[in-house]
DNA sequence: AAGTGGTCTAGACCACACG
DNA sequence: GTGTGGTCTAGACCACTTT
C-alpha cells in the first residue's frame, strides 16, 4: 500500500466516523509528517486528494478543516459501482439478470466518441435494480469480450465491477458519461412500472481500463422520480 | 503565475488546437523537464491534472497519451458559470435579468447542508436564459450581502461569477449540487413555456469561496428536453 | 538496457493568519 | 514571530514497456 493512500483512508474514516466533525481543524501536515513518519510532499498527497473529494477545505495559514456535507448519494463524476453505492449508503437493493448473451454488437447510440472498432464483440447484459422493493434502473451493459471473454451468471448477479477487479485483475480506471432525460419506451414501462412518456434519466457512459483498453458501454435508465445526484465542484483557477 | 499551472495551460492548448490529437503521445516528463527547465515533480504536477480532468491518460512504461474527447459539454462537477460554458461551447445566448432586490431570506428548500445562519441577508436575482432564441433555463440566485453588499445591475446582466472574480477579487473555490427532476410549476411555465408538469431538471447548489465563506445559493431550472450533462470520471484506488 | 510514469525524500522559500 | 498550507527542487528507487 503506498503511503500516501494510506493516510487518504485514515483520515477519511477519522472523518466519516466522527472523530473529526465539520468545522473541526485536523492536525497540521506537521503533525502528520511527525505522526506517520513521512515526508510532507507525502502528507500532502493525501491531503490535498481529500480536499479534491470535498471532504475537507485547505485554509491557507490557518489549517485544514472538515466540510459540512452528508453523502448522501454518490455523485455520478466518481465512477462507483451501483453495488459500491448501495453499500455506501447502507442501502439495501436486490438485482435482476433479465439478460446474458455473448457475441452482440453495440448499439449504434451507445457508440459515444470513440469506438471506431465495427467489429467489437461483446457480452450483453440487462438487469434491473430494485430498492425498497421496487425497480428504479435498468442497466443494459456491453462487455468486450477483447477484455473479458466469459461472464459468469453468478457474476452478473452480483458486482460486475467486484468481478473485473478482484476475480478478473483488471484495473478499471475511468469513463465518460453522458446524461439525459428522454419519455420512457416500452422495456421502461415493463421493466420500472413507469408510464410511457414519462421522464426517465438516461446515462450512457464507456468505461476504460488504466492501460486505455475498452471494458464496456452502459446504458442506465433511472426513474426520473426516483433520481437524485449529489455532486461537489471545484474550481479550476 | 505557477509554473506548474503554466505547463497545464500550455499543454491543454496545444491539445485543443490540435497540436497533439487522440491517440498521439505527449512528450515524456523528461523532455518537458529539458522544455521548461523545472523539476520533474513540477512537470508531473501539470500532466496529472490534466490525466485527472480528463484530457490525456497516463501510462506507465509507455507515456501519456491524449485522450478522443469532443468537449461538447461542461461536466456540472466542473463549476464554471453559465457564461463560460456557453464561451467554451462557442454558443451565443442571452440573458434576461427578471428580478434584482436586496435583503431576501433564502428559502428553506434551497439551504442545501450547512447554513444555519437564519439571519443571513441576500441579494435575491432571477435570471432567463435563452439559446438560439429559446428560453431553456431560469435561475434563482441568493447572494450573501456580508460578501457582496450590492449587486450592480448590469453585473445581473452579465456574468456574476466574472464580476465576483474580476471586480471584487473575489476566490470562488467550491460548491455542492443537488440535481433532482421535477415537474414544472406556474413560473416554470410563464419563463420557459413548457406545460405545468413536464419534467425539469433542477440543479441546487451551494458555492464557497477559498476562505470557505458562503457566497450564494442558486437554484437553476433547465428545461428537460435541452438539457444534456457530460462527466468525466476517474476511480478511486 | 533504456525509457517511461509512480512514489518518496529532505530541504528550501513563499504567502497568509494570528497572536 | 510562529505556525499554517502552496510551490519547487534535485535526487532516489520502483514497476512497467519496449527494443
Amino acid at each position: 500500500m503506498d503511503k500516501y493512500q494510506n493516510i487518504y483512508r485514515d483520515m477519511l474514516d477519522d472523518i466519516k466516523s466522527g472523530k473529526y466533525t465539520s468545522g473541526e481543524f485536523l492536525p497540521s501536515d506537521t503533525k502528520l509528517v511527525m505522526k506517520y513518519n513521512v515526508s510532507r510532499e507525502t502528507v500532502r498527497k493525501a491531503m490535498v486528494n481529500l480536499a479534491h473529494d470535498g471532504y475537507v477545505q485547505r485554509l491557507k495559514g490557518k489549517g485544514t478543516i472538515v466540510l459540512d456535507r452528508q453523502r448522501v448519494a454518490i455523485p455520478m463524476s466518481q465512477l462507483k459501482s451501483y453495488r459500491e453505492v448501495m453499500v455506501e449508503g447502507n442501502i439495501t437493493s436486490t438485482n435482476d439478470v433479465l439478460f446474458l448473451e455473448e457475441n452482440h454488437e453495440v448499439p449504434e447510440n451507445l457508440r459515444i466518441e470513440s469506438a471506431i472498432d465495427s467489429d467489437l464483440m461483446s457480452t450483453k447484459l440487462i438487469r434491473r435494480r430494485n430498492v425498497g422493493g421496487e425497480a428504479t434502473v435498468i442497466d443494459y451493459d456491453y462487455i468486450n469480450q477483447a477484455v473479458v471473454d466469459h461472464l459468469p451468471r453468478e457474476a452478473a448477479a452480483e458486482s460486475i465491477f467486484n468481478y473485473f477487479e478482484h476475480d478478473l485483475g483488471l484495473q478499471i480506471d475511468y469513463a465518460i458519461k453522458h446524461m439525459t432525460i428522454e419519455p420512457a419506451n416500452q422495456q421502461d414501462h415493463k421493466g420500472l412500472g413507469v408510464a410511457i412518456g414519462s421522464p426517465v434519466v438516461v446515462i450512457r457512459s464507456e468505461t476504460h481500463l488504466t492501460d486505455n483498453r475498452l471494458l464496456s458501454f452502459t446504458e442506465s435508465r433511472h426513474r426520473a422520480d426516483r433520481f437524485s445526484n449529489v455532486e461537489f465542484s471545484r474550481r479550476r483557477n
